[in-house]
Order: structure tokens, then sequence, then C-alpha cells
DNA sequence: CTGAAAGCGCTTACAG
DNA sequence: CTGAAAGCGCTTACAG
């Protein structure tokens, strides 16, 4: 008998091994065995068959709660982000979620924006044994989150933000920055601003390291008054802006470190009456579908974001906890050249 | 003993009921119930008293995995969407999360960017046990689909899209596109053409509806020509802008389905020599903080998609599974105006 | 090649 | 007011 439902999914009661054993005629070790492919499993052709069919018939599938019990492991990997609104975060997810389901994990992902938004509270909903690893992404983590964090003997791994007392997995945001800033130069540019990301996030202070080390190597020297910070958001970018064009010799080109910030940057500009690219260039960090269709479009560069967020979780499922782990994910990064970008005049 | 942990987490032995009992000079059923708050456990203060120390001093955490089994239930819903870069699923996402949160439930979100693509996929990773209920959200299911999701004895809820033999919570999509067509009828414009969703999309057809209704309440008959479709993305925007300016009589104003959608339409009207709102008004469905830095800012209709999100969740875990659920969410709908709407000139 | 048994950590109906 | 026992559904080391 399969089980019957309704509209709505009525529960009906659960296919067990038991059943399955019943039905093939063994005992429930054997569809056990065969359920998860045991290598060392030694059957018969016809005895596996019987058991095959049975399993088919019957729509068995395993109980996560008796597993999980039993290995005590959980088959999920937990993600903690700050926000889903993030484009960045919903690539990096993507990424974790696809590995995730290579291995036979399941993804569950929590954000910040749940109750008092800490680390903290996420990790009491997850309770003992929901996960069998933690990534965290960006974001700030305090002192004290980490230390609760160490006390429960739960894997975890910093990602996109070095951390976790050396558990983490990044990318060269360095390199970004001084291909977007080289790409400037090259240009003609030599009066090049920063429009940062907000203190304490470790992209920003990557990024804004680049920015600086790509101004030498091309014989400039960095100017504070323009370097200016932000959040991460069009707010961010739109009032970075205003503070740049105080200074009295403006930029002739801006260097974003993200794309969102990027938005408002381009709002302000026109705002203030400049043109882009005519009289000020503009380039950002991390690549999205809508930036082709921002007035003008925009030169960006794209980050692998996706294999960041597989590669976390690869690296969480198989490196022993107590090893340490400080990965630069190497994928490609490119420099997509749009319309926001043109020579000085 | 604190169990004693090392970067990373090292896993050490857990603290278990068994544990808590034994400091504590108690059965471990007594445990179990000052855990989880029995109100009909009549226990004496100071026996309570040395039962909370002991659960305090061992930093006692339920097992999950071990609770699910016996009580048959995981204390978590799962959430099924297309996209994670899709900012509206991102809203909706979060009021799922924080309704989920508030019951004590986590809450694991899949997307079809993994494998194939299929609910079916995401299901079979899901397993048995691993949920007690599923939110379907928007994107297309199939009638195979659905036929599995029958088989699984397990509530499921379509979320923003009607379905689920009669099991849905929606928004009124037709309210915020006639309110985004009044408005542009009491600018002045007579010639409205709208931009719409994906064949296929729930939302994409009820905004259209509302958007034909609005104009026959002005005393307007809807104009073929001027309704074309699209995606819910940018690129979708710029073609169908395209196509609507091969009318005879382009229009003075465009209701556009979706905002990201939107984004495309104003580069693309630029592209074509058309200033907004000057030439022409746009106005889409969706608030985004992206929207008001714009060029120009965009004019939107907020929808209460946190609302949906909790809402759904609430229903998901409180309708018996084989009740019907037709629910509209009746948060507020809001027309934010901004710059991208003018009367006609 | 297959079976029987133990036990993961909980909750709950029942006994006293 | 508290304890003892059964059992959720699985996996695994071991027996034969």
């Amino acid at each position: 008998m399969t089980p019957s439902t309704e509209r709505g999914g009525r529960r009906t009661r659960r296919v067990t091994l038991a059943d399955v054993a019943r039905k093939a005629r063994v005992d429930k070790a054997v569809v056990s065995r065969v359920v998860n492919n045991d290598p060392l499993l030694n059957i018969r052709p016809e005895t596996r068959a019987r058991v095959v069919a049975a399993l088919k018939e019957l729509d068995y599938r395993p109980n996560v709660a008796a597993r999980s019990l039993r290995t005590a492991r959980a088959g999920t990997v937990g993600l903690f982000i700050p926000d889903f609104a993030n484009p960045v975060y919903a690539e990096i997810i993507t990424g974790a979620e696809t590995a995730a389901a290579t291995r036979g994990c399941a993804l569950m992902v929590g954000s910040s924006t749940v109750g008092d938004g800490r680390a903290q509270t996420y990790l009491d909903l997850l309770g003992q044994g929901r996960v069998d690893g933690l990534l965290l992404a960006g974001g700030a983590i305090t002192d004290e989150e980490q230390a609760t964090l160490a006390d429960r003997a739960l894997p975890w791994l910093f990602v996109n933000r070095r951390g976790g007392g050396g558990r983490h997995v990044i990318l060269d945001d360095g390199l970004a920055a001084r291909m977007a800033v080289e790409h400037l130069l090259e240009l003609g540019h030599r009066r090049i601003a920063h429009v940062g990301g907000p203190t304490g996030a470790d992209t920003a202070h990557r990024r804004r390291e680049g920015y600086v080390e790509a101004l030498r190597a091309g014989g400039l020297e960095e100017d504070p008054r323009l370097i200016v910070g932000g959040t991460y958001g069009p707010g961010g970018g739109a009032q970075a802006v205003g503070r740049l064009l105080e200074a009295p010799e403006p930029p002739t080109a801006i260097f974003v470190a993200n794309v969102s910030s990027a938005i408002g940057v381009l709002s302000a500009l026109r705002a203030h009456g400049l043109s882009v690219p005519e009289e000020v260039s503009v380039v950002a960090v991390h690549d999205l579908p809508l930036a082709e269709h921002l007035i003008p479009p925009l030169t960006t560069v794209r980050m692998p974001l996706r294999a960041l967020g597989a590669r976390a979780t690869e690296l969480l499922l198989t490196v022993p906890p107590d090893r340490p782990v400080e990965e630069v994910v190497r994928d490609p990064i490119e420099l997509v050249v749009r319309q926001s970008t043109a020579p000085p005049r």
C-alpha cells in the first residue's frame, strides 16, 4: 500500500526500513546497506533486486532524524549572512547550495535580520545537531560571538572575511581593486578617488589597500581627501560623492568598493551636474545583471562569488575542524569594461 | 566539566539529558519537562532549582535529531524559491525567517538554481522529515511536480502565486496595478503602456488584469499594441521598450510590472533618446532601496512582501494540511511617488 | 551472504 | 511530586 494523501499534504504513516525489509523478506540491516550503497555489502543479485523493488514500490525515503541521531551527522550546512537583500550574498548562497547538494547535504541559511541580529541568536535557534558546520559570511562578528561559537563544538569557517582564528576563505579583493585602478590609470587618470566600504568590513579594508598599492605602482601618492568611506549601499555611495566634491580639486575618476554603492555614486554625480564618463569615470567591484542597464552602463570588476561559496562549503565539510584554513579562491577576476569609464578630458 | 573546544570547533562529547539528570539527582524525564516548560509538571521549587542550575552549568542544548525522531516534528519550515538573486524573494525570505523564529522554528531555503532546477530535486534533498512543511514561492511548478508534492505527505502552501489546489497566500497585485495606473491617469496620461511579466507568472497575470481594469474605469480601452510581455529582469524591460516604440503612436507613460524590469526600461528609453519623465513617465511594482537612486528616481508601488512571507509561514504551521487556504494579505500597499512620473506635455 | 541486537537522545504515558 | 520504561527509525559491529 502506498500512503494516500489529500489536498495540502495530509500526513499518513511513514514507510520505514522495517516495512521495506518485511516486503523484501530480508533484515532491515540489509535494506539499510542497500540504501546507503555500502561498498562492503556482499549480496546476492536476486536479493538486491527484491530489496530495490520493495524500496521503489513503497517509495521509501530515509527518516532524516533517525539517521542523524544514529550517525551524529545532520547532513546540513549552516550559512549565516547579514542580509538576504544583498546580491553579493545571493551569489555566495547559490555557490554554497550547489556544493552542499553535490555532497548530499542541505543548506540552511540564516540572516541577522531576525531577532536582535546577533549570530548568537541564530546559533540558539540552530540548537544542537541541526547543522554539521557553520559558514559565517561577511558582517561583523563580535569577540563575544566568536567565543560563543568556540563553545559550540561546531566546525565553522569565515567566508569573504578573515578571522575565526585562521579559519577563513576569501577572494583576492586587493587584486580586484588593483585591476580597477590600473584600468583608470591606463585611461590616463591621475586624480582617482576611492569610495570605500564600511569601517571594519574586511573586504573594504583589502580593497582600499589594493587601491593604494595600484596608485603607488603607478607613481602616484594617495590623497586622504580623495578617500571616503561609506556603506555598501546606494545611500552610502551618494553621500560619499557629496564629500568628495568638497575637495578643492575634484577627482576625474572614482573607484567604488561595491556595485550597490556605485548606483548611488552615479545618481549623485548626475545630481551635481557631472556627466559620466565625460567628466568623471566610475568603476566598481562586483558585477550584477543590472550593471549594464545603469546610466551609463557601469564598468565593473566581476568577482567569483559562487566559487567562493562553493569552495567554502567544500572546505567546511572536508578539513578537520582543528586545522587552520586560510585560502584565497583563485578563480578568475574579470574587468568588465562598459561605458562609465573613459579617458579624462 | 564544560566541554572544551579548540580552533575551528573541535567536536567534543555532547551533554545529554542523562548528564544533566545525574548532576541534578533527578530522572531525565524531569529534566525534559523542565526544558520544555511542560505546564502539567508539578515540581518542588528546590528540585526545579537544582535542574535549572545543572542545565546552566553543563550548558545543555537539546539534540535536535533525537527530539525530531521522538516527536515526528522537525521544527523546520522549507521555502523553495526560483533564485536568491531576485530581491523580491529576499523580502519574502526575511519575513518567513522572522515568523518561523518567533515560533521556534528554523527556515531552510532552497532555490531552483541547484541541479536541474526542479522542485522535485529539492524535495529529494529534503528527504523525509527534514521539514514540517513547504512554502513554494513564485516560479513555475509543473503538474508533475505538484503530483510529487502530493505524494510526500508534507503540508505545503503556494506563496505569491495561486495554485496548490486552493492552498495559497498572495498579495493584491490587482490593486497594486490599479494604484499605479490611476496615478498615471490622474497626471493626465491617456496612452499608457504596460510592460508585463513572463507568461505563466501568476503575479504578471493579475497585474495585467489590474492595469486593464484601471484603464476601463478611467474610460479608456486597452490597446494590444501597448501591452508587451517580458521577463522580470532588466534585459526583459529593455527589450520590451524596443517593441513598444515600434507602435505608430508611442505611449506617454509606462506601467512596468516589476522594478527590476523598470531598470531596463529606463535605460532603454534613454538609449532611444526619450527623457523620463518629460517625454515618458514610468512607474513600477515593488520598491527597492536602489529605486530612489535610479536616474531619474523611480516612482514605485511598495508591496508588503515581508508580511506575505511571515503570514505564509504562520498559515503553513497552523492550518491543518487538509484544509484549503486562500488568503490575500491585506497589509498596506503604498504608492511611492518619485521623479519618474509627471504630467504628459 | 544475511540476521539479531544494541543504542543514538529524546518524550510521554503510566506507575507509584 | 518523581521515576522507570518504552519506543521513535535508523546504522553498525558482530555473529553465524
